[in-house]
DNA sequence: CCCGTCGGTTACTTCAACGGAACTTCCCCG
DNA sequence: CGGGGAAGTTCCGTTGAAGTAACCGACGGG
């Protein structure tokens, strides 16, 4: 099955790029969001609850540069900017899917052990 | 499909858990070199490339804690310290795939896209 | 004419993580 | 007696990531 070995240090490794991605802090619950509808920044932030504006913008930035996400800014007043996934941002959902099946799952068992590793 | 709402922000998420958890820099690398097979300190160490044997200890401590891998020391001289995969951690190898099989087919797209952004 | 809104940006500070190197313990071997 | 190897641990020093808060520019409304 692993018939090629990727590097694990270069940047280029495919694991490594979407585990990164993956793993930042606020990517997944943006692209959960971003798979119900379209939304605006502030629906995003309000949605998101603790971000910054800061580093909201931050992780759009970055998931429209890595083709996940797409932005599209109107001309109105009050300005208007709205964010949705793109096809390849969609196609994320199903390994996402699978990700949060397995937490519904089994985090139980993780919190447990944890718990049971921290009263040791 | 999606019943029930988590609160994102509230640290037993199960998302939450999951998604830092599998953030962290080398998680993804260690279960996956241990599903071939148990593997000592060094080994893995050997496998990572460039980890501090620090880093490499508190990852391992976390992944223990969590109940995803297990510890075992054998009284030999020089000590002797086995890694492997709990029940748990392995059934944590089927999202994984789903993920590196996405990653293996669109990686190059978000590196494309990625490069396009950073010459704009 | 000033206010408020939206979608940010900028500057400042803080804080936890990471790398690197040295040190430790236990036992065996020469 | 003096290494040497395994598996860490400890001690800095650095840094980059993150939070805070203030600010901005365009426009429309009162």
């Amino acid at each position: 099955m692993t018939t090629v070995e990727w590097d694990v240090t270069s940047p280029a490794c495919p694991s490594r790029v979407i585990f990164s991605r993956i793993g930042d802090r606020w990517t997944m619950f943006i692209v959960l969001a971003l798979s119900e509808r379209t939304m605006r920044f502030s629906e995003l932030k309000e949605r998101l609850g603790q971000v910054s504006p800061k580093v909201l913008t931050e992780t759009l930035r970055a998931l429209e540069a890595d083709g996940l996400v797409e932005r599209q800014s109107f001309p109105d007043s009050p300005p208007r900017v709205e964010y949705s996934l793109t096809a390849l941002g969609r196609s994320l959902l199903e390994p996402i899917a699978a990700m949060r099946a397995w937490a519904e799952q089994h985090v139980p068992e993780v919190l447990e052990s944890r718990r049971r590793a921290l009263s040791a």
